[in-house]
DNA sequence: AAATCGGGGCT
DNA sequence: AGCCCAGATTT
């Protein structure tokens, strides 16, 4: 199968079972391109699409991202997880709306420097948006490549992934390039996934996986290691006139730049907090512990509800990354599942 | 080259 | 209970 061969029947399959009515596929733009490519990095269709929606109604253009708060951005990024991505999207908006008058470049080298944005992003905005030639290696393109070429090894390792990068750039045609690289997707999305359906793939006379008969050996599997557990104590500081107090978390790190309850690791800790505050404790209850996954360790931990009221003659203290948060007059804020999670249960 | 960085929906 | 998803960045 030559080159042009695979092109021409990867297009051809596109006009007939291609996806077309995806919420970033109506009125197409850098813009539109750009969140959509950054929201679906390392996450599902069909959990983007309603945040997709919310966000750009809210954001409807990189002015408007780049004049929000990043507090705001966090709070619609809310329940997505990978809160960089949210971060580099407020980051990159400024740089574009403050230094490159609004415009997003076209040029992979330059995509490449805003935050956020790597070779496969660059390759699809360039492709997709300014449907100029640019290839792209998501998830769905490394699992078609790999049958396709047989490639050994994890594509998260070196040698694998630069195999499949030159593929890609090898494969990608100059002209209908917005069309290859959303064909490339959607056939890794519908026909080439974990139980590929062979029989519906345009591409496989020449799959040396298919001729073989060995589709399930690629792409290999991600080497497994058991995940650590880790353990933390929420601390639900609740005041009848206050709400609960949330703290902001340093940019940098698990959950940066989200609002999450005080976290301690010794009991002890309690008391200096409530005196900093000026509180006292009326009653503390332990809830039951919860366990919160990550892709790199488990979180177990445990929410402690304290009912405190303010001391006399005494008003609250607060730093400036300390605020009281109401359940009944919720304000714009990014926070972590887990928090989201225990504020709905108590308000309910 | 390896680790970090979320959350959820399938299997 | 794993597995992995339209990856990028830091160490």
């Amino acid at each position: 199968m030559t080159t042009q061969e695979f092109q021409n029947a990867i297009l051809k399959w596109f006009l007939v079972s291609g996806r077309d009515n995806l919420p970033w596929q109506k009125n197409i733009s850098a813009y539109s391109v750009w969140i959509s490519e950054i929201m679906l990095q390392q996450t599902r269709v069909n959990t983007v699409i309603p945040y997709f929606e919310r966000f750009t109604r809210r954001f409807p253009d990189v002015r408007e991202l780049s004049n929000a708060s990043i507090d705001e951005v966090l709070h619609y990024w809310t329940g997505l997880g990978y809160y960089a991505r949210a971060r580099n999207l407020h980051r990159t908006a400024n740089i574009v709306a403050n230094e490159l008058s609004g415009c997003f470049p076209s040029d992979i080298a330059t995509l490449i420097t805003l935050p956020g944005i790597g070779r496969s992003t660059a390759g699809a905005i360039r492709s997709i948006a300014f449907k100029k030639r640019g290839a792209i290696l998501d998830g769905n393109v490394k699992r078609v490549l790999s049958r396709f070429a047989a490639i050994d090894g994890w594509p998260g390792h070196t040698r694998p992934l630069k195999n499949l990068w030159s593929i890609s750039e090898e494969l990608t045609p100059l002209r209908n390039t917005d069309s290859f690289s959303q064909a490339m997707m959607d056939l890794g999305a519908t026909v080439c996934i974990s139980q590929p359906k062979c029989h519906l793939c345009p591409i496989t006379t020449g799959c040396k996986a298919f001729l073989s008969g060995t589709q399930q050996k690629y792409p290999q599997k991600k080497p497994k290691t058991s995940l650590p557990v880790k353990t933390t104590h929420f601390l639900m500081i609740y005041n009848k006139k206050l709400g609960y107090l949330l703290r902001k978390n340093k940019s940098q790190g698990i959950w940066g730049g989200l609002w999450v309850f005080p976290q301690i690791s010794k009991m002890q800790e309690l008391d200096l907090i409530l005196r900093e505050l000026g509180l006292k404790s009326i009653e503390s209850r332990t809830l039951a512990t919860s366990r919160h996954t990550f892709s790199h360790y488990h979180l177990d931990y445990v929410p402690i509800l304290i009912h405190a009221r303010e001391l006399k003659g005494q008003t609250t203290r607060k730093t400036c990354r300390e605020r009281w948060y109401n359940p009944n007059t919720p304000v714009s804020l990014g926070m972590p599942a887990p928090v989201v999670s225990l504020l709905e249960q108590l308000n309910n």
